[in-house]
DNA sequence: AGGGCACCTCAGCTCGCCCTCAGTTTGGCT
DNA sequence: AGCCAAACTGAGGGCGAGCTGAGGTGCCCT
């Protein structure tokens, strides 16, 4: 049974919390402040944090910059605010995986538990990352450091492969099942052309290339 | 988090008030006068008005009377001197939902707000917001700024998905099953057509456009 | 019964994206 | 160094996604 942290200074968010997500077949154990749910986590190694951002004393920012200090790579969803999203963007910054806004709505919050659980067989949230480049899936935002980059459905299905699997090398043949669909008959070409594409506008200011080509193999995304 | 907006033309005054209520976890916003507090009560759609009853022009009154001819309801909290205790009476009589003596102890007046947010939420139906559009899904009423909007009910109940998902792409699909249910069997395009009637009630005056088409993907909500 | 409104469908139009193509560049091998 | 294949990339045509005005249908209210 998967366990989840709710972390939130509100006992009545937390017992609707806890209420709703152990009908859901959940163990929940729930924290009312920062302090304590920062010990919960690190004792009890839960699968998922539900974690508020208005807390007196630790706010969830902290609780979340030192989660991610002691290198715990557990998934969190930020509960935040409608009217603040500064607060949504600097909590993904700051490595959160989702947020939801308050007030919660439970089919909301659980369809984002589900999200997660289907991707966390590795732990892969809803936003990838490699070096300094940031994709929000569902926000369909892309960004290399602060700058936001255009991108086309294509591009931007194309550049999550490669942060999916990074450091991996992948054939053009594999990107066209992937990106394309096995139904695409065209040629290894529109491949060349969307990393290209894609090159130009991750490279736009200079910054050092990432996607490199393996000759006669295909491409990976890494460091030089 | 909750946005305050203090009106006070003694600059010590807002920010002091500044200060202490960041620190309390709320947006404050000032203004210098009844004219700009006026137009900012207006456009900004704060939670909850801080207002000095002695400014030159118009005055805290004024301000007060005027907010209520055009039916706003936000909470306000009166800022009198010690020495006009009919003052106080008139403020309450006007509309104000509370008052506060000069010089302000900072204590005195978080009990006043939390008094007032304890009464609102239990009273006040649950208000969306994202920028300046604001829904009220109990009382079904839908604004821009200070524009009401008149909305059908498919309309109304397309709008409030997106609020309640600001920043989230949400495809044709997703929407259809959500705001049309399920068993709906129709074409895509009646989500277009939808999209499109809001966009032509929600930017009638020129307004900037917040409901973005990301092609081949769906729509979000959603600022430039 | 009839009018009005909301909802959905349809069709024509626009425009952006995707793929193709061809000329150029790069890299590896002899 | 020279050659060849692989990879890169600029340009453009076509197509389909999305937009929107118009109209038909059915429901509700008087």
């Amino acid at each position: 049974m998967k366990r989840i942290l709710v972390i939130d200074d509100d006992v009545s968010v937390r017992n609707f919390l806890k209420r709703g997500l152990s009908f859901e077949g959940f163990q929940v154990e729930t924290a009312e402040s920062g302090e304590t749910g920062l010990r919960a986590a690190l004792d009890r190694a839960p699968h998922l944090m539900i974690l508020d951002l208005m807390m007196p004393g630790i706010d969830g920012f902290e609780v979340l910059r030192r989660l991610r200090a002691a290198d715990v790579q557990l998934p969190v969803i930020m509960l935040t605010a409608n009217d603040e999203p500064e607060a949504q963007m600097e909590g993904l910054n700051t490595g959160a995986d989702d947020y939801v806004i308050k007030p919660v709505h439970f089919d909301v919050l659980m369809a984002r538990i589900r999200a997660i659980e289907r991707r966390s067989n590795g732990t892969i949230s809803n936003l990838l990352r490699f070096d300094d480049i940031v994709l929000d899936v569902g926000a369909f935002v892309a960004k290399r450091g602060t700058r936001v980059l255009t991108l086309t459905s294509r591009e931007f299905r194309l550049l999550q492969e490669f942060l999916e699997q990074p450091e991996r090398v992948m054939s053009k043949k594999y990107l066209l099942d992937r990106v394309w669909g096995e139904e695409f008959f065209g040629d290894d070409n529109v491949v060349e052309v969307f990393v290209s594409q894609l090159r130009q506008k991750l490279e736009e200011q200079g910054e050092p290339r990432l996607l490199q080509t393996i000759r006669n193999v295909g491409y990976v995304l890494r460091m030089q």
